[in-house]
Formats: structure tokens, sequence, C-alpha cells
DNA sequence: ATAAACCCTGACGTTGCGTGAGGCTCAAGC
DNA sequence: GCTTGAGCCTCACGCAACGTCAGGGTTTAT
């Protein structure tokens, strides 16, 4: 019945240094302390918690979310009613979010200027004011719609570490780009990409033309590393590895 | 055609000083300047901003943000088909919220523990490797490679399960034990220690020695994996790699 | 021509943690 | 009974992304 940090942090999707963060400015605090001082949560702990993160999610600040949940009126029930009204009014907000984008990209392959230049940010949350003081009076009467929004390595320098990170990370995304809009992996276009790919690779060794063609093997048979490229894109995994193969067969 | 800081601002829905902030980090500079020295936005930049505040919207960090706008293949319209996805994930992911309201008031209207605590946090982001894995898992399951490791993973026991974790966790600290200590990557204890690492794998699938090569570059070469046992201690990266490529060269 | 409304450039403040540092605790194994 | 590794504790400094004056020009409407 009693959590520990560490076990609170990993069940709920937190930081054990955001638990103490909360402890420290009294948001939550844990129902009791084991003699040595560890803190232990209890039941009522967790479903805090719970509450904290709604108004997380919904970007209230945390001096707010204390307040809240530190009136003399404060109702859980209510209060998730109005959770889930802000984050339907939310969802509604990103979906007008997809509708710009279509928008735009209707505008980027077509006609000049058929986009209002205010259409281009329809979706985004407007009026930064906080308009979370109302939230109170609207707890038991209608609810309505309001707005909102590695680096140690020991051998590179920060920098430098970061750079190539960037890079591979880039590279990556730019071919995961290429299989979504449908270049083939023996294409001109991702050979490119997977020369990118191997220019990276001399950050760190010099890759023979077997051991790319190996590399690419290994991304689509090993679990930890296909599932690091499939999400990023489904199917990734096997582009990479046809696209490596065809740039180790090609005489690049 | 041209916007002074506010217009932009205003039309945007952020701060002029959330511009001043973009155009002193070179996020969005303006097109030109006035004689007197005001920022001038042109058409570009609107289109750009635009792009940045996807990109946040998504909780991209500024710089990151710098450097996607900055490489000399971006593409904005892919860009705006991979917002598109990005924006669909998280739809996806506040509707569960929505379910756990409502799974939450459900178990506060009525019975006492009809929910398990995890499913207290359901859809809530979890930044934990853990489960990004799993939810990573979810999302393929459609090669052989992944079905056997998924076929053999589903035939364990949950204590077989728990084992195998710890023994993948116990293969790379003794390994991280031995490069501390000095052992040379070559040695016999190396050796030994590449094997039982290897014994662990078999536990998803059945690497060839090739794989285990490449397994090794990847550690070196995927700032993910790298990061991960650079953690664990410096240059551990290295070390596992021109270990297990000095198995895979041995007859082992 | 004068106030109101805007713009500029510093420069310091704030929020919500990340990231060690230095030291205690606790269960497990030898 | 002693070591050890994982986990916990409390400082304390760091950092991103702006918010918020401060001091001083500029534009424009009346």
């Amino acid at each position: 019945m009693n959590y520990r940090v560490k076990e609170l942090a990993e069940l709920a999707g937190v930081s054990v240094r955001a638990l103490h963060h909360y402890d420290a400015i009294g948001l939550l605090s844990p129902a009791r302390r084991s003699p040595s001082g560890y803190r232990l949560y209890g039941p009522d702990d967790l479903l805090r918690l719970q509450q904290i993160l709604f108004y997380r999610e919904l970007e209230m600040p945390l001096d707010g979310i204390a307040r809240e949940l530190g009136r003399p009126d404060f109702d859980p029930a209510a209060a998730l009613v109005a959770h889930r009204a802000r984050l339907e009014e939310k969802l509604g907000r990103l979906r007008r979010l997809v509708a710009t984008i279509d928008a735009t990209l209707a505008r980027l392959g077509g006609e000049e200027d058929e986009l209002k230049p205010e259409e281009l940010y329809e979706g985004f949350p407007k009026e930064t004011a906080e308009r979370w003081e109302r939230e109170a009076a609207e707890n038991w009467g209608d609810t309505d719609a309001y707005r909102e929004s590695r680096k140690r390595v020991g051998r590179m320098s920060k920098e430098r570490w970061a750079e190539v990170k960037a890079e591979g990370g880039a590279v990556d995304e730019a071919l995961a780009d290429a299989m979504r809009r449908g270049v083939a992996p023996e294409s001109d276009e991702a050979l490119a990409l997977v020369e990118r790919k191997v220019a990276h690779l001399r950050n760190f060794y010099e890759p023979s033309r077997e051991m790319v063609k190996g590399l690419g093997e290994m991304y689509v048979q090993h679990p930890e590393f296909r599932a690091h490229y499939e999400k990023q894109a489904p199917g990734l995994a096997e582009y990479l590895r046809d696209a490596m193969a065809a740039w180790a067969a090609s005489g690049a």
C-alpha cells in the first residue's frame, strides 16, 4: 500500500526529482516517512498526483495547482469532470491544427495566396492570459472552452557530441521522410541519404561496405533496435535495411 | 506585406518578447529592419514561424527546432506531414486521458478498488525508456524476427522474464566493471562476458557472429544506445564494441 | 507639437525541473 | 558479520524559455 519515490515515479511516469520538487513546494507531500526519512506515498497521494498531472497537462502552473487542490471546497470528482471538458477543448484545438496543416499543404502545393495569413495560425493557443481564475466558478455550472500549450559523453566535447547526435537523428529523420514520401530504397535519393548516414558513422569508426549491410540487417533483426526505428516511423527498419543493402551493392 | 513585431505577435498568438527571443537566438530573424531598426517580418517569416509553433506544440526545444529548420534538406511540406502524424498521436493520448478520467470517476463513485493503480495514470506521457519500448512494441508486430522474439518472450513466465531482465543488466554491469578494472577487451575474461551477453540475447533470437559484431558497432554509433551505455560508464560503448568484435573474430 | 502607442536594447527574475555531490540505509550474498 | 549495490536523503547549482521592468528613441493621430 505504500510506495517509495522511485516506485511512484515509474508508476506515474514522472521523474523522482519531480516528486522531490512537489514535496519541496508543498504540492504533494508523502503520507508518511519511514524512520530513516524515506518518503512513503499512500493511496490518497496517488489520486492527488493524478489530479496534479491533469492540471499540469492542461498547463496550469504548479502554484496554481496547489491553490486549487488546497481550496476548502475542492471536489475531486467535479475537478475530473472539469478536466474532461478542458481536454475535449484541447482535442478540438489539436484537430483545428491538423486542419491548418492540410490548408497550408494545399497552399504550398497549389495556388499562391489562397490562405489568409491569420489562417496560418488557426488552432495555436491564443492569448496566454490567465483564464484559470475563472476555473473555480465553472466548477459546478456549465463548462465551456478555454485555451492553453544527453549529452554526457566522456570523449567528445559536449558540443561535438550534441552535433553528432543531432546529425544522427537528422539523417534518420530524413530517411523516414523519404520513406513516407514513397521514395524507393534503391533510388538515388535514398542512396544519397545512406551516404550521409555513413558519413555520420565515420564519426565513430570506419565502416566497410559489408558492415553497412550488416548494420541494416541488424536494424531489422534486433528487437531493441527495431523498436527504436519503428518508433520513428513504421516500416523504417526494413526501409533502412533495403536502402543500406542497395548502397552496399552500388559502387558508391 | 510587412509585419511589425506586435502585428505578427497578435496574428500568431505569441508574445512580442517571444519574437524578440527567437530573434536573439537566431531562430527567427525578420526579413529586414526599418531604417530606425524596427523588425519587419515578411511572408516567408510567417511560414517559418508557423513551423516553429508546430514544433513547439509538439514539445521540441527551441534549439532542436533551429536544427531542424536549419537542415540543408529541410522540406516544409514533408515537415507538415510529419507534424500531422505527431499531432494525431497526441490526439490519441489525450483521448486515453479522457478514458482515464471516466474510469477514475467510476471508481470514485462506486466500488472501491476496481482500478489498478497504474490505470490512474494511463495516458500521461511516459518518459521512461521501458514504456517507450512497450509502446513501440505495440506498433509493429509484423515480421518474423519480431514474432520470434515475441514468441519466446511470451513463453516465459513472469519470473523467467524478470530473471532475463536482471541478467541483461547484470551482464552489462559485469562488462562495465571489467572495463573499469582495465581488463582488455580481447582478454579471455572479456570474451567470457560477451559469451554471457550473447546467451542473454538468445532469449530473444538467434544472433549470428556477424550480428553480434554489428550490434557492438551499433552501441557506439547510435546516440541513443551510446548514451545508454555511456551513462553506465564512460567509454563502455567502445569497450563493448571492441569486446564483441573480438568475440566475433574468435572461434568462440 | 504633443501625447499615445510602439519599437529598441540590455538585464535581471521566474518556473519546473535536470544533474551532480556527498552521505545514509537496507536487503542480499559471501 | 561484512561488503556491496541499489535506492533514498538533502543541498546546491544550472538551464530553457520567456516575463518583466528600465531607459530611451520613433511614428502617427489629433
